[in-house]
DNA sequence: TTGCTGACCGACG
DNA sequence: CCGTCGGCCAGCA
């Protein structure tokens, strides 16, 4: 097996899974995965999604109150906003607007 | 192998 | 209200 199933490849699992036009959290898919408290890991794997061979859309995944803390990971330019806003979602200040409706709890909706 | 680091979160003063 | 600290665990030098 090339690709062990991790603890990395479950978080880019759950990531990928995240639907157009929604945002999720590092806490809700740590929590999700049974490791509530390692929110850590869930940005340390977006880090290391570069490396991975599948897309992630590691823009969709923001912190608790829905600030793109890892926009700075994007280029260091404003891109990750704009892929927010291509995809419908109103960014405003490096924070999603209305995230509470836009956002994605992978333990309800899987 | 050991130790540091990391795009977070919650608690405490 | 705001700053600080600890905890969580896998990857990398």
């Amino acid at each position: 097996m090339p690709q062990p199933i991790t603890f990395f490849s479950k978080v880019y699992e759950v990531v990928r899974l995240i639907p157009y036009g929604r945002v999720s959290s590092y806490g809700a898919i740590a929590t999700y995965l049974g490791t509530a408290g390692s929110s850590r890991m869930v940005g340390w794997a977006m880090n290391k999604a570069h490396s991975h061979p599948k897309p992630v859309p590691a823009h969709r995944v923001v912190n608790r109150n829905g600030m793109l803390t890892g926009k700075h990971h994007f280029g260091g330019t404003n891109l990750m906003q704009e892929l927010l806003e291509n995809e419908g979602i109103k960014v405003e200040n490096e924070t999603i607007v209305d995230f509470e409706k836009l956002f994605w709890d992978p333990m309800k909706e899987l």
